[in-house]
DNA sequence: AGAATTCGATAGCCGGCGGCTATGGGGCGG
DNA sequence: CCGCCCCATAGCCGCCGGCTATCGAATTCT
């Protein structure tokens, strides 16, 4: 079954005239008649009853018309999309993020990108450094937003936008609450909640077995706000970078020997083009102030 | 936008090999290429994105995907139908009946007929003379039953079921109820409910002409069971041929000097091939024992 | 009745398009 | 480093869908 086929026996179920279908489809009356033919015998039954003046369809026919039109009208109308999203250029922009990193960080600058292109339609993915790159492999992600990704996969394209320091981070009726600053060997008898989902998770660990120190009972953390919540409810405390936006009934303590940093980057793909949103959003982002979190 | 591109198109949307989607459509994997090429040049934009091992739907290709796929499928189950039917031969018999017959007449015919043909799908089209002959010409009804079609149409295949009488029906608490019969003289003051759907209406309406009678006040009916509603209700009377089915409610009466018969006729189109199951249901009807309607 | 018109089918020709093979080039893995 | 895998390109060939011309039959007009 071949599409110019269908569109003339679409043509010809409206006109019920060989002639004149012919014309609607800007080709001879043989061709139109050589087509419908074919397709009766691929179909293996008459489709129209030809009778001059009283030509109409079959029965057959009859069944046939709805599935055809459909086929007819789903290929039109991925053509009108396909020239409408030319047109329009509503291409949207996917963007993973990590986990580990408050979508707050990216704000000002996303304000600024829609303000540059009305219209521009955002999708946000979440996940860990493997589904990052994963995502950026597939296409499935122009760009990305997160820590250090490893050298899991050559072809990325990273620039560093800031580095920043890690602080203990308790509920204000914690017993460390009004402390300044405390020592290492105190962090360990505290029930730490572990940020799975951080880039430098492993780096962490590593950390304390380094130092021979024994981790006590911990949480693994799945996502950053169920890791804020069970802090505000005082059944844990964590070790949170500075720019994670945290609510009022949360005290930050400084550990003393404990010099962690983290490097958030935004990434892209080498030689791949990418669409002028993501290349402008890489531009905010790389010309932006990020002092506030700078580590001094 | 031929089905071929879109049947390649689904099949490398798939597989995201331009190989192996060859090797699945059975054919080179260049013939291929240059169709998604083409594919893509009539859309406007790419549809995929080449990486070797990492090749993938763009953006785009992915908006498109829905559409070609429901292109292909709706093609793919006209062509299921299509054999399904040719298989379960399951296509429908369209029967024309004029609104003056009533279809108890062909209820013992058309048990046969169902008994012989299982699974076979009945329609019916109720409507006037006019409405007939135009579903028989457009194919809209294989067959009909119907009284004399006129002279409208020389393609009609007519054959002669049987001929009977009318007479007067009316209410059981009608004056004329218990009257054998009644002079023609007698009918004029009553109030008649007319069959504007018969097909010997206008013949009947020119009797009365011809006899220089004057119809009093008189009900335009549009439907059998109307009528027969009235005539219960006693809110007139009307001449009735004697197959339609009368309830207990009713009484006939004979009319003097009035000798209406009609015949009812089995109708098909000349020179147009009918399926096996109209061609029994004409052999059925023409064979049937008509003779309790017979006029003697 | 005869002429003109309409409508679909057929014959036959031609060019383009979709099929093929062979091959190139570039990236990845052993 | 070699070989393989994957896609692109070049170029050839045969089919298929386009066309014109024409016919036969049925219908309409004169």
């Amino acid at each position: 079954m071949e599409m110019h086929q269908v569109r003339y026996f679409l043509a010809l179920s409206r006109t019920l005239n060989f002639t004149r279908a012919a014309e609607e489809c800007h080709v001879a009356q043989p061709s139109l008649t050589r087509a419908i033919k074919q397709l009766e015998e691929e179909l293996g039954a008459e489709l129209f009853r030809r009778e001059r003046n009283l030509t109409h369809l079959t029965e057959f026919g009859h069944r046939m018309l709805p599935m055809l039109q459909q086929c007819y009208d789903s290929a039109a109308s991925a053509k009108a999309l396909a020239s409408s999203l030319k047109a329009g250029n509503v291409a949207p922009l996917s963007i993973a993020i990590s986990t580990a990193v408050d979508l707050a960080l990216l704000v000002p600058d996303l304000t600024e990108l829609m303000r540059a292109f009305k219209g521009l339609e955002l999708r946000f993915l979440r996940g860990t450094r493997e589904q990052i790159v994963d995502w950026l492999k597939k296409g499935e992600a122009e760009i990305a937003v997160a820590g250090p990704l490893g050298e899991s996969w050559d072809r990325l394209d990273s620039w560093p936008l800031f580095t920043e320091r890690f602080s203990l981070a308790v509920s204000a009726e914690h017993p460390l609450a009004g402390r300044k600053s405390i020592d290492l060997t105190e962090l360990v008898k505290e029930r730490l909640l572990i940020r799975t989902y951080c880039e430098l998770v492993s780096e962490f660990i590593d950390f304390f077995k380094s130092r021979q120190l024994q981790l006590g009972i911990c949480h693994k953390m799945g996502a950053e706000p169920d890791l804020i919540t069970l802090i505000e409810a005082n059944l844990g405390v964590g070790m949170l970078p500075e720019s994670t936006t945290k609510s009022g009934r949360i005290r930050l303590v400084e550990v003393e020997g404990v010099d962690f940093k983290r490097t958030i980057y935004v990434y892209g793909v080498a030689g791949r083009q990418r669409s002028a949103a993501a290349n402008a959003l890489i531009r905010l982002l790389r010309a932006g102030d990020w002092s506030a979190h700078e580590a001094a």
